[in-house]
DNA sequence: AAATGTGAACTCATTCACAGCG
DNA sequence: CGCTGTGAATGAGTTCACATTT
């Protein structure tokens, strides 16, 4: 194919798949409860069952990692704990800016997690001049002009967006255009980023959308017992496409059809 | 062990594949913005692009749901949109509870995407007496005492959680108890369900770490840009430590928690 | 001509099962 | 023995490419 440059195909690099990545923070949370009750080793049966995964996983996530385990023994607590931080780049310290300081961004700033490892809030940014100068977890919210200072004076590359859906992208590509290479995005809206950063997409509605779609399916699969089917079927929708003839999955759906 | 299960239970009923369950909100909201701006039809490689994903999977998606589409033509919007809410269960109005109205539980409450579509904020509950009675969105909060009668009484089947992580599985237990069936986590804690019950989490300090760890790597990999190097490294002896003793790498790490 | 719908190829992720080491 | 680390087997998800339909 010859698609000029890809990445390198890495005979034995640091090819840590992503699915991985996405669980070592978790494995993290787990071994850091351990070294709080003083626990020297553990198991890769007990860790897993702590972090919520199968234990065959996480053999095989940290054996992209290195051999950080003793066998017959398990593996010590507080050198994993260390092996993970680095890994994900916790021994150092990120400075992050939150933009958008409306409900959910006070949230985030006092979110206490932040401080605890790895992460410092660097500035608060909200575009209503009314909030500048107003403490938020101890912290004086800044206004927008000053977004593209804040970020070079403090070298950060992670930013938080939490402002309205409409606000968003033009903020991401502020913060992109100041340097930042890393945004996670409470905005409900999809974010274009030049190739070379990284979003991330936390979004209320999205994972109650999915939960819906599963609770549904509760209600007709019967089986034995069904708890609180509850949710009334509300009017809405009766006013939908005229119905030509379109084909189901397959054959046709139960009724639900707008009458 | 019974760890806690989140995934599909592989329902031998018409299987639309996880991945897809989870971009279907994507795309009814895209079809929504294209509904309200009165476009009758779209093609996969419009809407696609609207959604942030590429079109072949998009009309791999559709595909599960059956042929809604017309060849040479494309998709109509207001027909998907019906076809998808009525998959995703938004036909109906899901009435839902927020426990833990600290700042982020309030955040959630005042979160606009609740009413707009398929859901109802039914209740909002909390341990503390002194916020009985206050209101927040414009809704009483209620004590946790209240929880299982709250949950019967509305035939709640979804729970949000958003109390500090010590309490999360405590609450998780009683709202399971009551009758719910479907959790959506905020609290930064693993959380131990029966079989049938759904839970999806949503985590700032997972996301952050994840970012944090391909920032790292953007920094060492290529020279030539380079823009905002930044994350000053933090005090931390570089002893990656040939194991054994010693206390660890950092002091303490406290159980995040939101307020 | 244009764009869907889908088998087939491919890539990524999970699980199995056991060899190998402490 | 007990438990890790890992190839091999299986499964899920994505992308390709094109026959098919309007």
């Amino acid at each position: 194919m010859a698609t000029g440059r890809t990445h390198r195909p890495a005979t034995r690099s640091r090819g840590i798949p992503e699915a991985t990545v996405a669980r070592l923070p978790l494995y993290l949370r787990a071994l850091t409860a351990l070294s709080e009750r003083s626990v020297p080793t553990v198991s890769s049966e007990e860790l897993a069952a702590a972090a919520g995964v199968n234990s065959a996983k996480l053999r095989k996530d940290f054996s992209y990692l290195g051999s950080y385990g003793t066998r017959g023994v398990g593996y010590d607590v507080e050198y994993l704990v260390y092996q993970i931080s680095r890994e994900l780049g916790l021994t150092q310290d990120w400075p992050v800016v939150i933009v958008g300081i409306g409900n959910l961004g006070a949230a985030l700033a006092n979110y206490g997690g932040f401080a605890s490892r790895g992460f410092r809030v660097a500035a608060l940014i909200d575009a209503d001049p009314a909030m500048a100068g107003k403490p938020v977890a101890g912290i004086a919210v800044q206004h927008t002009d000053e977004l593209e200072h804040i970020i070079e004076d403090n070298g950060v590359s992670i930013g938080v967006i939490a402002t309205p859906a409409g606000a968003a992208q033009q903020v991401c590509d502020r913060l992109v255009a100041a340097g930042v290479t890393s945004i996670l995005n409470f905005a409900p809206t999809v974010l274009t980023v030049p190739d070379g950063v990284d979003v991330r997409k936390v979004d209320l509605s999205i994972e109650l959308q999915i939960l819906a779609f599963h609770e549904q399916r509760k209600a007709g699969d019967d089986g034995a017992a069904a708890p609180a089917p509850a949710a009334r079927a509300v009017a809405e929708a009766a006013a939908v496409a005229p119905a030509d003839d379109r084909k189901g999955p397959d054959g046709d759906v139960p009724a639900v059809m707008p009458a």
